[in-house]
DNA sequence: AGTAGAACCTGAGCGC
DNA sequence: TGCGCTCAGGTTCTAC
């Protein structure tokens, strides 16, 4: 998926389309993403206002007007874009009148204003959902989720307490949205690559007795870093991400690991070369010369 | 307890 | 032009 910094930019961009502004009407073009949609959703939404929007881990969270709040989640391959009325800002080369029709534009929510947002998924491992806002500290989707990264609670000695005696690849650790929640495989991989620490060696092992190691403490500054500098430059754009006004981030051009196999390692320095491994079934990028 | 693997899907890219 | 294979930003579930 877009990862954390992209659906922080995303979030950002419908913001404006969106928030006090009433939905006048909803197309649900079919019965699901990941999980089927809740009954009756258009029905909840239409005539409602949007109070405003957050985000938790990659979840936007959209408070609307009845007390409702909608969950959004952009799975591997899910983008919104922003189609205001003609003679609008729009979304270069498509017409508006054509906006959420596409193959894969499951979802168009119709503001009062005529603006259309578009919920465009080919995989189809999103999810839209819609549940009270007085049960969002029970709701499933978001109770076991751990720190935000960017929140004041990520800190060394979290990490500390949350690593210990776990002897699960660093990679994986760091994966887990029950400790961190919005971390995806890009920015571990960056955020590894920065702080020269190996994606295959024990979590624990960077922990220390009652405080946290130097390392522990230069991984939670770095991890900050990485997602603030993608945040900044737009997100990354890689296939299937887009900003919700069809602008593309920048960010994808400032990785130093990621999908570099095979390229030298650009840390000063060292001669290795960066190497691509498959934990827990996904990809790792790393230099095995100087990440220890 | 921890981890590997599969599952959910489609599309892009590559080698032949 | 096309077939078959591998890969892809996420999350959750099952099986060892």
């Amino acid at each position: 998926m877009p990862e954390l910094p992209e659906v922080e930019t995303v979030k950002r961009g419908l913001e404006p389309a969106m928030v006090g502004k009433r939905i006048s009407n909803v197309d649900v073009n079919r019965a699901g993403l990941r999980f089927p949609f809740p009954e009756n959703m258009a029905a909840r939404l239409v005539g409602q206002k949007v109070l405003g929007l957050s985000r938790r881990a990659k979840y936007i969270l959209v408070r609307i007007s009845g007390g409702d709040v909608l969950l959004m989640h952009l799975g591997m391959s899910g983008r919104f874009t922003v189609h205001e009325p003609e003679g609008q800002k729009n979304v270069p080369g498509q017409f508006y009148h054509d906006a959420g029709t596409g193959k894969h534009d499951h979802v168009v929510f119709h503001m009062e204003d005529g603006t259309k947002i578009v919920y465009t998924d080919p995989r189809r491992f999103g999810i839209i959902d819609l549940f009270p806002e007085d049960q969002m500290s029970d709701y499933k989707l978001l109770v076991s989720l751990g720190v935000e990264p960017l929140g004041n609670t990520l800190t060394a000695d979290y990490l500390n307490a949350a690593f210990k005696g776990r002897k699960m690849p660093l990679k994986a650790a760091l994966l887990d949205q029950k400790i961190i929640a919005g971390l995806g495989n890009i920015y571990v991989c960056e955020a590894l690559f920065r702080t020269k620490l190996s994606p295959r060696r024990q979590a624990a092992s960077i922990t220390g007795k009652s405080r946290p190691t130097q390392r522990l403490d230069e991984l939670v500054r770095v991890i900050r870093e990485v997602l603030n500098e993608a945040i900044a430059s737009g997100g990354s754009s890689l296939r299937d991400f887009a900003q919700s006004d069809g602008e593309l981030g920048y960010f994808q051009h400032s990785f130093q690991a990621y999908g570099r196999e095979g390229e030298p390692c650009v840390a000063p320095g060292c001669a290795g070369q960066i190497e691509r491994i498959v934990q827990s079934g996904r990809s790792t990028f790393f230099c095995p010369h100087c990440q220890r």
